[in-house]
DNA sequence: CCCTTGACGCGTT
DNA sequence: GAACGCGCCAAGG
């Protein structure tokens, strides 16, 4: 495992989200090992808006707000996304977030 | 090479 | 229960 390929496994598992889930980032950082490097996997997700296979706007942050709406190349873009997949976004902030929730953790099973 | 910033998270006040 | 601060890691200036 290549320690470069970090940002790759935050890729990986950002393309096993199903549509109409959502999880966060620090989901991912755990689920990598690495669950204090939260802020690193939104570092990630950054670059992963240029890949087109990563679906940025299923992961939100621990509360379900879209702190990252705002890096998009549309700053509703994000919200338009998750709406079109079922999940309701009120105030920049996903409805019913732990109904929604992907736990790669327990979904991909660790 | 040092300092600042950032799509986060948790503990404390 | 909201506000604040600290920790973590990587990138840019």
């Amino acid at each position: 495992m290549d320690k470069d390929s970090f940002f790759k496994d935050v890729y990986e598992v950002a393309k096993l989200i199903p549509e109409g889930r959502v999880t966060s980032y620090g989901a991912i950082a755990a689920y990598l090992g690495v669950k204090r490097s939260a802020r690193v996997v939104g570092w990630a997700m950054n670059g992963a808006i240029t890949e087109h296979d990563v679906p940025a706007h299923r992961v939100v942050n621990r509360i379900g707000v879209l702190s990252g709406k705002n890096h998009f190349q549309s700053p509703t873009l994000m919200e338009e996304m998750l709406a079109a997949e079922g999940v309701k976004v009120k105030n920049d902030q996903i409805v019913n977030f732990e109904k929604h929730f992907w736990d790669p953790m327990i979904e991909l099973g660790l």
